[in-house]
DNA sequence: CCGGGGATTATCT
DNA sequence: GATAATCCCCGGC
C-alpha cells in the first residue's frame, strides 16, 4: 500500500483534505507492535479566522508550534490534561492548519488495541473518539512533528472508493466556544458506520 | 439510546 | 486560577 504523498497534504484547503482523509488507513508500528485503521471521521481547523483552532488568529505557542511545520507531519497535543489528539498538518509550512482525526475503524493489532485501552472486547467504543484513537494507536504528545509518509506513524491510501452518498457532513463537536465558527461544515464522516462518534446518519 | 456530572492535568493568562 | 478540539459511568427511558 502507498502512503499519502506530500502533495496530498501541500493544498490549502483543509476542509477538502478533511473531506478526502475519510477511507484513508493510519498505520502505526511502535516496538513491532503493528497496529491500524480506517478513518471514519475527521473534523478541519483552518488558519487565522477559524475561532475553534489553536492558531486562530496566528496564535503561536509552543503547543501548537507543529501546525506551522511542514504539512504531512503529526500535531499531537493533550485536552482535558490526559487526552492525546491525533492532528494532520495540511497547507504550505507557516500556514497553520490541521486535521483532527476522531475516529477509525479497527484493521489490524485489535489484540495490542485491547491491551492499550484496557478495555476487554473489541466494541465500537474501542477507536471511537479522537482521545481513543490516539490510545488504541499507542500516540502520544512526544509523537507530535513526526512524518506521516515514512517511519512508526504513516497513512496509507488503498484505493478504496467512498461514493459521496456515503459522507455525512456536520459542524464540529466539543468548540461551542468558538461562537459562530463552532457552526461551521468542517466535520466529515462515513454514514451509518458505528465507530463514528456522535451523529452518524 | 440519551443526558448529566465527575475525572484529571497540561496549558495559557 | 481557569479552561479545555474528551471519556466513562450512571440513571432513566
Amino acid at each position: 500500500m502507498k502512503t499519502l504523498p506530500l502533495s496530498f497534504y501541500n493544498r490549502k484547503n483543509v476542509v477538502l483534505i478533511a473531506k478526502e482523509l475519510l477511507g484513508k488507513i493510519i498505520i502505526t508500528n511502535f516496538n513491532n507492535e503493528l497496529t491500524s485503521g480506517r478513518i471514519c471521521e475527521t473534523e478541519a481547523y483552518a488558519a487565522l479566522v477559524d475561532k475553534a483552532s489553536h492558531s486562530y488568529n496566528n496564535r503561536r505557542t509552543a503547543r501548537n508550534e507543529h501546525m506551522y511545520g511542514q504539512p504531512g507531519i503529526s500535531y499531537v497535543y493533550i485536552c482535558y490534561g490526559m487526552h492525546q489528539m491525533l492532528n494532520v498538518v495540511t497547507n504550505k509550512k507557516g500556514i497553520p492548519e490541521a486535521v483532527l482525526i476522531r475516529a477509525l475503524e479497527p484493521i489490524e493489532g485489535i489484540d495490542i488495541m485491547l491491551k492499550r485501552t484496557g478495555k476487554v472486547k473489541a466494541d465500537r467504543t474501542l477507536t471511537r473518539g479522537p482521545g481513543n484513537v490516539a490510545k488504541a494507536l499507542g500516540i502520544f504528545k512526544h509523537h507530535s512533528g513526526q512524518s506521516l509518509e515514512e517511519g512508526e506513524l504513516i497513512i496509507g491510501d488503498d484505493r478504496t472508493i467512498l461514493p459521496e452518498s456515503s459522507i455525512g457532513v456536520s459542524k464540529r463537536i466539543g468548540v461551542d466556544g468558538a461562537g459562530t465558527d463552532a457552526l461551521l461544515p468542517y466535520r466529515f464522516y462515513i454514514r451509518n458506520n458505528p465507530c463514528v462518534s456522535g451523529y452518524n446518519k
